[in-house]
Parts: structure tokens; sequence; C-alpha cells
DNA sequence: GTCTATATTATGATAGAC
DNA sequence: GTCTATCATAATATAGAC
């Protein structure tokens, strides 16, 4: 694996486990297994590493979605596959929170600029649930309100999980979760 | 107000609206109007520091809650209450997110023991919540069960509004949790 | 108890040889 | 492109005068 790559990986993984103040450079090198100095050759910045870390994790998940579009026949088999993330992921969940949730708290308190990325994926997640929504039959003001409530308790359901470190918590938030998506038309 | 209490009341708030990372010992002494090394008369460290912080956070929680059970007639109005602290909050919410659910996320990734006493505030809550609805008839497991559910809505919603900063999103939210407490018995 | 240095360490960032 | 050495700064923490 290239240079730069490898240090991308570094610090995407660390940036998610430990958060991005606490990880220095110093960390990302020593995982990435090159030499600190090697690093400003790449990124101009530890800023600039977040920018691209965020922009790998976007493309991932828009990728990820427009598979999603693809491969999957109906709009609640869409919206069921954005809940099953919850499951599939738990333990990571449990451990160490949402990456796009923790994160978007952690730049949240006066990092604006640095998260602006972060709410692009987001974004792109409420966007999905809404057009399934829409396909469901709802107008789009409130598929996208109902699109916003969805993640907003998927958001809760991780932050208790991870705050109890409790996978029992949040397998029994998705029953939920899916039921009350279930009873709607 | 003497010197270690206004170390104290610098500290809680700018560990809000900051973080705890971000926020800096020559951060609260500036605030406080103290010199730098004047506060290690007082405590021994930043650490110590936040734990002073979270005890007086989770006093005031608890006094609160005491005064919720005093006032407050029905187990009803009580869970309201709690729900209603998302809208009289608002503001704050919006900007710097959960004083509770964001120090634990900061917290949680591998520094348990400075985040266990915020734990136990998240757990008076919970336990508020457990005693209000077992009041409605619920069995300690079930109640229990749904008022973590109630929390976890409240984090949810709390963390979406932060990330778009949007108080009409919270205000919604909101709506949505209250209705879903009435319809059930 | 209060305040002025100052020690110490960690970190983001640079310079320059190869 | 890669690596070593180092700078500059900021942060936690300490020493010691008053």
């Amino acid at each position: 694996m290239e240079t730069r790559e490898s240090i991308l990986t570094s610090a995407r993984r660390l940036f998610y486990v430990r958060g991005y103040d606490r990880t220095s450079l110093a960390d990302i090198a020593e995982d990435a297994g090159v030499p600190k100095g090697n690093f400003y050759y790449h990124f101009k910045s530890k800023d600039d590493v977040l920018q691209a870390v965020l922009k790998a994790r976007d493309e991932d998940v828009a990728q990820m979605l427009e598979q999603w579009g693809e491969t999957l026949a109906t709009p609640r088999a869409r919206i069921e596959r954005v809940i099953q993330m919850l499951t599939n992921d738990q333990d990571q969940l449990v451990r160490f929170g949402c990456p796009v949730g923790s994160l978007l708290s952690e730049l949240g308190k006066g990092r604006d600029e640095l998260k602006a990325p972060l709410l692009g994926t987001l974004e792109r997640l409420v966007d999905f649930v809404t057009s399934q929504l829409q396909a469901l039959g709802r107008t789009r003001t409130r598929a996208r309100q109902d699109a916003l409530q969805l993640l907003a308790r998927c958001q809760g359901a991780v932050v208790m999980a991870h705050a109890y470190r409790d996978p029992k918590l949040l397998a029994r938030e998705v029953r939920s979760i899916r039921a009350s998506i279930a009873t709607e038309r």
C-alpha cells in the first residue's frame, strides 16, 4: 500500500476509536509504520488529514447507499437495511459510538468548518431514507421529518448503548425502531 | 465567591461549551480570573477538576429530581417534566449538545474511570423515569427498558438537533416523544 | 491562600540530507 | 519520495516567594 494510503487508513481507524483531538500525528505515523516527518509530504496539516478521512468515509457511504438502491428491491427493504447497520456493527458501535455521530459531537463544539463534510455524510443518509419514505407515499416534507426521526432514534440508541457499553440495550432499541417502521404505512 | 468555587464554575461552563480536552487550565484560570499557579492549591490535576465538576453536576441533578418528586403530583407529570428539559434548554442543547451525553461521548473513548460519575448521573435519570413508569403499572424490568428508550430518544433528538443546529428539529422530536408517552397506558 | 516564575512534556509543524 | 533531526508552541504541573 502506498504511504499516503496507509496514513489515511490508520488515521481513519484512530480518529474513530480514539477521537480526533486525542489522536496525535505521532500515533498515526507509528500505527501506519511511517516516520513522522514523512507526514507533511502527503498532508499539509492535521486538519487536512481529517478532511481526507471524512472524504473517504463519505465516498464509502455514498457507494454503499448506491448499492443498496440497486440491489434492494423495495423501499421498505432499503430502510430496513439502514437499521440493520446497528446490528451488523453492534460491537464497534457499543465500544466506540457512531462514527458519524461521535465525530459530529466532537467537532460540533466550535469547529464548524471541520465538521461540514461530516454533515454532508449525515445528509446523504437522511436523503436516502427520505426517498424511500416518499416512495411509500409520504409527502416530501413529511418523509424528511420521518427520516430525521428515524436517524435520531438510531443515534440515541447508539449513544445510550455506548454509554452503558451494552449490546443488549442496542439490540432492544433496534427492535423498537424496527417496530415503529413496520406499523407505519 | 471563593477561588475554588469560581474555578469550578468556570470549568463547569467551559467543559460544557468547549469540551473537556479542548479546555485548558489556562482557559479556566483566565475565565475565573485567577492565576494559573493558584490552580493546584485547590485541585491536584485537571482530571481532579473534572471529577469535582461532575460531582457538582450530579448533585444538581439529584436535587432537581428530588424536587420534582415532591412538587409534581403524578408520575405522568414527572415524566413530562423530564421531556420538558429539552424545550427549556433548547438553545443551549442545539448549540452545545447534551451536557451529559456529549461528555459521555467524549470520555467514552478509552477513559472509563473519568466517565464513571457521569454514568451515575445518567443512571439517576433512568431510575427516576423507571420509578414513574412502575407507578403507572409496568413491571420493574419493563419500566427500566422503557425509561432507557425514552432517554435514548432524548439523546438522539439532541444529537441530531445539535448536528444540524436546528431548534425546530428538536421541537419536532419533542412532540413525537411526548406523543409516544401519551399513547401508552 | 495567592501569585510569579519555571520545569517538563507532548504536539503540530519545518528543514534539509539522502 | 523518504527519513532524521529539530523548532515552536501550548499544556500540565511544580517550586518557591510573599
